[in-house]
RNA sequence: GGGCGGUUAGCUCAAUUGGCAGAGCGUGCGGUUUACACCCGCAAGGUCAUAGGUUCGAGCCCUAUACCGCCCA
């Protein structure tokens, strides 16, 4: 029985088939007691709440293009998928489902709210989790894992217990970005800063003990000047030096501020003197700690004016610029305003200006930590692939400041430290305390703020595998061996990953980065929901088939590299699936359902073909070359390895070549595309697996079958110079059928020029390829070309050939094909001949280089001598 | 302002580390050749951004410049 598949590829029908069976069978687990070689990967846990989106999407075809490959060359493979609980953003989408009932989260209180998202979070979160089973990931689900299990929350703890014990978290009064909308504090990396047309306001300040006697101050944030503690100059701006030591008096608060010098400050900026704001500006906050300023908070959580703004108090802090600008006005102390581009600082999540607030956090004293991540990347323990994003993680360590790690929230891991209400001790400690440990009163209160998400996502190469315990899973697969992520969170995640690896487990806890680029659309612009261009990868997958939709960015994804998707892009792989899928369909003609499938043993002992040869070298070929690109991360290269040699080497010349004789060739057939679909796999594990199982197979499944490894011993020189050469021929007849217009049906005779027996046999033994791809009803050998004026011109593989063309050859025609490529021929030739006369290349290039050269060159005269016989026939 | 990328065919991108500039899409021409019209065959299309330099030899290395993009202030 013919094994038979349907005529047209469906890929969701193929789709639906395997997933579920490969991870039932338990293809993806890892074992934690084997002995192989180790492959390890740990997802980068996506929100809770999210979906997946093309930036998933072309990472985790690159993690599962590494991961299946790995798996079958038998190495003890994990990838361990999970997700991260996303504090601000799911806090958010439960607020957003409260609201609808007409509920703030402070109505129900904290535990109904906490145990709402849990709700939540089994009703609806992890969709992406089955989206990324879709996608044919090939993940260890058995060890799946979420940042707030219990077993990842007492990782968490024990971190942020040993830190504090060693001094290195601390709480403490200090500026912080706060988020007026999200009513929480936000890690310097929170936010984005973008330019905003604004304007600079100069404002007079009147000096103190003098009569109409101002400074003009500069500054885009007139209502903070309710908080101003002095007015400061450059120590080396002449202009001012006379007020040194003086005093000015602060208007609409009258309060007298002093005149003092910083180094910080611009002279170029405004007048050069600028006011200081130590408790709503980052620079003023620390020229205010260098010359002992007071701190004075006018601005307040709900980016209102406190009481400190006197008659501001109340007003929101837009209001109250108004005010404050109108009452200067009046006062004829602003001078003038002018329109200015400034950069301000958004909430990553809210967009919201975030504003500057002194407030009592804790924060992770982090340069100690950086400083052994640093060396780690230096001495190349962990690999940036693409390098150059080395860089970016050396200025951002090196120049690291102290994070931020407490949230105003309720959903995420809560800050495992304790006040006490009696005597004021903080206790900070692993497990819940109900007593002060110093006072022993049970008036003890727990920290209301969590984490930082980042906190626990930065555990995750170690918590998921067992941490603080030592499991075997944490003993066998850590330190992982790559790590994929976009550029967007090299700092976010990579960079705190590993200060903490480092630090807990005294070894970098991956040995690879790979950074992949980020998704774009057609027009390569980014992919945002208020542009409205984002496109669902599923919707994607269902119209072009995932396969193809991986293949595509596996294809086009070098490292480090955006992609734009466009549907002309995903037309072309889709095409590309199509046509192994019509391959096979090609191949089942001849596959019976009890064939064995060949050994590469049987293939050598049996007499093969020129083309069989060809092809099976051409496969060696191929999987060295895939095998190699995909160790050094690019998967571009080898998709376009994988992908050319399929479809021109494999589709567009051996299955047409061996339709001569496909019975003399289906060893060969079978075992070269067995091998194929065994390459793709990785790339395209759906179709690759589909077509396997109908075909000849040894195993359970492709997925657990051996990767192809390059066999030296197929690599057959002559026999790719030979089949090179009949190729070589075949296009040219085709080409002069073309340009002569010669009627496709319509059959010529060729002939060719050698005195060379060994060709002369080659030829006669290839003459049916050229016969069937040419459309050629006959090859005559001759030693010499006839000078038929009515015969076509070309020189193939080094030899003249002509076809015979009486009645249907354009005389002019061919005289204009032959002299452009003679024209061609003499251009190489003239360029050859002047680096082959220059005698310091002579004297100084390798020999191979020369010796290549001066092949060429004779090649090129060959050539010319052979075209311009034909152009003299001509005449 | 500092740093890092990019600039190659009409478009999107390659070029195995300095040695013959390629592919896909698009374009033109010809084709229902029994795997495939989501296809096949053939072809046209390039001052490798610009200007210098190093080298026997530069798309690739160096220095400037222009434009575009990203990151950090």
């Amino acid at each position: 029985m013919k094994v038979e598949i349907s005529k047209t590829y469906e890929a969701k029908e193929v789709e639906s088939r395997w997933y579920q069976l490969w991870e039932s069978k338990g293809y993806f687990r890892a074992d934690a007691k084997s002995a192989r070689p180790v492959f390890s990967i740990v997802i980068p846990p996506p929100n809770v709440t999210g979906s997946l989106h093309m930036g998933h999407m072309l990472n985790h075809t690159v993690h599962d293009v590494i991961v299946r490959r790995k798996r079958m060359q038998g190495f003890n493979t994990l990838w361990l998928p999970g997700m991260d609980h996303a504090g601000i953003a799911t806090q958010n989408v439960v607020e957003r489902e409260l609201r609808k009932e007409g509920l703030s989260r402070h109505d129900i209180g904290r535990e109904k709210f906490v145990e709402r998202v849990w709700q939540w979070k089994e009703q609806y979160g992890g969709i992406i989790l089955k989206q990324i089973r879709r996608i044919g990931a090939s993940c260890d689900w058995s060890r799946e894992r979420f940042t707030l299990d219990a077993g990842l929350s007492r990782a968490v703890r024990e971190v942020f217990v040993r830190l504090y014990e060693e001094g290195l978290i601390y709480r403490g009064k200090r500026l912080i970005n706060w988020c007026p909308r999200c009513l929480t504090a936000l890690s310097d990396l929170e936010v984005i800063y973008e330019p905003v047309d604004a304007k600079l306001y100069y404002i007079r300040y009147p000096l103190k003990g003098r009569d109409n006697a101002f400074v003009e101050v500069a500054t885009t944030r007139p209502e903070t000047m309710l908080g101003d503690t002095a007015v400061a100059v450059n120590p080396t701006d002449e202009r001012y030096t006379k007020y040194k030591g003086q005093a000015v008096i602060l208007p609409l608060m009258n309060r007298e501020i002093p005149f003092i010098q910083d180094d910080l400050v611009d002279p170029a900026f405004g007048t050069g003197v600028v006011k200081i704001t130590p408790a709503h500006d980052p620079a003023d906050f620390e020229m205010g700690q260098r010359h002992n300023l007071p701190q004075i908070s006018v601005i307040g959580e709900d980016a209102k004016i406190t009481s400190a703004g006197g008659p501001y108090r109340g007003l929101d802090r837009r209001e109250a610029r108004k005010r404050v600008l109108a009452d200067l006005e009046a006062q004829g102390l602003l001078a003038r305003t002018e329109p200015f581009t400034h950069n301000v600082g958004h909430c990553q999540r809210c967009h919201t200006v975030v504003e500057p607030l002194l407030s009592t956090q804790w924060f992770v004293r982090i340069q100690p930590l950086a400083e052994s991540a640093i060396p780690a990347v230096e001495q190349g323990r962990t690999e940036f692939v693409p390098p150059k994003f080395a860089n970016d993680y050396f200025a951002w360590m090196r120049k690291i400041r102290d994070w931020c790690i407490s949230r105003q929230l309720w959903w995420g891991h809560r800050i495992p430290a304790w006040y006490c209400e009696e005597c004021g001790e903080i206790v900070v400690s692993r497990t819940d305390v109900s007593h002060c440990s110093k006072c022993s009163s049970a008036k003890v209160r727990q920290d209301d703020d969590v984490l930082d998400t980042w906190f626990s996502s930065g555990l995750w190469p170690f918590s998921t595998l067992g941490w603080p315990d030592e499991t075997n899973d944490l003993k066998t697969f850590y330190p992982t061996t790559l790590l994929i992520t976009a550029y967007d969170i090299i700092f976010f995640w990579v960079a705190r990953m590993m200060m903490f690896g480092l630090k807990f487990m005294h070894e970098v806890p991956f040995k690879a980065v790979y950074i992949t680029g980020i998704v774009r659309d057609a027009e390569r612009q980014k992919m945002s929901k208020s542009k409205g261009n984002v496109v669902d990868p599923l919707e994607i997958c269902d119209r072009y088939g995932t396969d193809a939709v991986r293949f595509a960015l596996a294809r086009m994804g070098a490292p480090g590299t955006d992609i734009a998707v466009s549907d002309e892009l995903l037309d072309s792989y889709r095409a590309f699936a199509t046509k192994v899928w019509n391959a096979a369909r090609l191949i089942f003609r001849h596959v019976d359902e009890s064939e064995r499938l060949p050994s590469i043993a049987d293939l050598k002992r049996s007499n093969l073909g020129l083309v069989d040869r060809w092809i099976l070298s051409r496969l060696a070929r191929v999987t060295e070359r895939v095998n190699r690109s995909i160790e050094l991360y690019n998967l571009h290269e080898a998709a376009r390895n994988v992908y050319d040699f399929f479809k021109h080497e494999f589709c567009d010349w051996y299955l047409e070549m061996i339709k001569l004789d496909p019975e003399r060739s289906k060893p060969t057939l079978l075992y070269v595309f067995e091998s194929a679909l065994r390459l793709l796999h990785p790339f395209m594990p759906f179709i690759t697996e589909e077509l396997w199982q109908n075909l000849p197979h040894k195993g359970e499944s492709i997925v657990i079958a051996p990767y192809p490894e390059f066999d030296p011993e197929l690599a057959d020189e002559s026999a790719e110079s030979q089949t090179e050469l009949v190729q070589d021929i075949i296009v040219k007849v085709r080409n002069i059928r073309a340009e002569m217009k010669v009627d496709a049906k319509q059959t010529v005779p060729v002939r060719i020029a050698t005195n060379d027996p060994e060709l002369t046999q080659l030829l006669s033994n290839a003459r049916e390829y050229i016969f069937k791809l040419a459309q050629v009803s006959q090859v005559e050998i001759v030693p010499k070309l006839s000078g038929d004026k009515l015969a076509a011109q070309a020189v193939a593989g080094g030899l003249a050939i002509e076809v015979p063309l009486a009645g249907l050859i354009d005389v002019e025609a061919e005289r204009l094909r032959l002299t452009k490529e003679m024209e061609k021929t003499q251009r190489e030739i003239d360029k050859l001949d002047r680096t082959l006369s220059n005698t310091s290349f002579v004297d100084r290039a390798p020999k191979e280089v020369i010796e290549e050269n001066r092949r060429r060159l004779a090649d090129y005269r060959d050539q010319a001598a052979k075209l311009g016989e034909g152009l003299k026939r001509l005449e």
